[in-house]
DNA sequence: CCTAAACGCTTGTCCGGACAATTGGCGAGG
DNA sequence: CCTCGCCAATTGTCCGGACAAGCGTTTAGG
């Protein structure tokens, strides 16, 4: 592919050349019938693939591309925008466009589309509120809320149910940074997750949520307060709540019985 | 906003009109320092989340915005491929451009590069086969798999271990489709995810991963197996691998002992 | 009344051009 | 030798225009 065709005359580029073009992949058995910028795309990022434009290099410039291909800047731009969304390379000016990646990376996607999805209570589900404190973290506490030593927290213990089984489906001690107004009162009328009720009322963006799942044995008072065995296997869902510039907002602590939970999740490829 | 805004004359627009609308946007103190397409996605966006475009109904069309705010159509264009990327609108030609919801939707993005990143062993974990066999499915073996009775599959049994420590950390047990070619050998001479050689050596594409976590308690040839005490906690994992078309290509079924793993996700709004 | 062709509206694709913003690199000056 | 300012290269933004493609709607014909 080194020699570069010409762009083409002005009187060729009146008419619009899309037409043509397709005529000539169908009969040269290619069969794209696609848009072009889709198929400079595609093209690039077989290249990529092939190693034909190594990580880290620069691929050429925009003007080089239009060059080669004999098409304008704008299909070109379209095309390279195709390739940076498949997150195989990074533009800056002045400097060009790199290569970043040889294959488009998997992606998973959980399509949560909130954060009830992801705590799984269907809808009927009800909340028992056990007790609300106000606490001020000690050593281990701190640790446990990545703050300082004194800072002061509300700690929320509750009970979940489904409707006509004595049961509950779990224990959950929740944490919620005591700094917001008003928070006591909001966190008792509140119905759903704590995390929306956040969002809802203070405007706060949850960016990122880390969820961390092990089995446990159940405890003495665990197993009373969930009317299930002692040394039973549970399963223990820690979540914590980060805001945009990464400081905790809420974590929750949920103990389910093994036999009464099961954590589902489904992941979908980009 | 029913006033329409006459396009601007020839002799303004000769000389790049940006600087100038920053001038006044800045001095208006709405303090706009973006480019003007995501001004007016951002202004669309607000007008949809406030219920002025209802969804299910129509915005203007892209030369009636273009009017509207008197700036080219490959600008509206831009501003309306952001809107469409934030999920809230449709569009379609002829029929125009629709409202499909008020408010983003709310999307946690599991940021998983790789299948390995979801099984969540580290590198160094060495995997051992204990049992290889070719199964046909009966009643119960046909509806875990989600296949008809009669049909064949290939069941590994395997430990995993760290090194430096006698007692593995999970045990597994996965069925694979028999009908792939020459699948146990490639099984055996496997070192990583098998859905990552899946997708290596045949070209599949996984497109689905379903994961249902739960607690249980070990069983006794589990126990023994595990080197951990019988009736302690563990984290049972079963995993299904399906294929675009939504076939089954492979399950997993982990059992992990309590004490030795967590299990982590990270979940990032988009 | 029904069907099919023609029409026209709206988005999609592509062009060529102009200037802005950013930034790596170079050269002048200290 | 180092620093600062200027230059030039590259991508970003925006314009105006032309035609294509898809598809409701209307209309002509049966």
């Amino acid at each position: 592919m080194s020699r570069s065709s010409p762009l083409r005359s002005k009187d060729e580029r009146r008419v619009h050349a899309k037409p043509r073009i397709k005529q000539e992949r169908r009969s040269a058995g290619t069969a794209a019938d696609q848009p072009r910028y889709q198929q400079i795309a595609d093209e690039l990022i077989a290249r990529i693939s092939a190693g034909r434009y190594p990580v880290g290099e620069l691929l050429p410039t925009e003007m080089e591309l239009c060059k080669l291909y004999g098409i304008s800047r704008s299909t070109v731009r379209e095309a390279l925008r195709r390739v940076r969304d498949a997150g195989l390379i990074s533009r800056r000016r002045r400097t060009g466009t790199k290569v970043i990646a040889q294959t488009p990376p998997v992606i998973y996607r959980q399509p949560t589309n909130s954060i009830r999805d992801l705590l799984q209570y269907a809808d009927e589900t009800r909340i028992e509120i056990l007790s609300e404190k106000r606490v001020i973290c000690d050593a281990r506490l701190a640790a446990l809320l990545e703050c300082r030593e004194g800072h002061a927290w509300l700690r929320l213990d509750s009970l979940r149910r489904v409707p006509d089984d004595p049961r509950p489906i779990c224990m959950t001690t929740s944490y919620v940074d005591a700094g917001l107004p008003d928070i006591d009162k909001h966190l008792e009328s509140n119905a759903g997750p704590i995390s929306a009720m956040l969002e809802r009322t203070y405007g706060i963006r949850i960016a990122r949520i880390e969820q961390s799942i092990q089995a446990i044995r159940l405890g003495k008072q665990e197993a009373k307060l969930l009317r299930a065995d002692v040394d039973s296997p549970a399963l223990r869902a820690m979540r914590r709540y980060y805001r945009e510039d990464g400081t905790l907002i809420e974590l929750s602590d949920a103990i389910h019985p093994g036999d009464r939970f099961t954590y589902v999740t489904s992941l979908v490829r980009e």
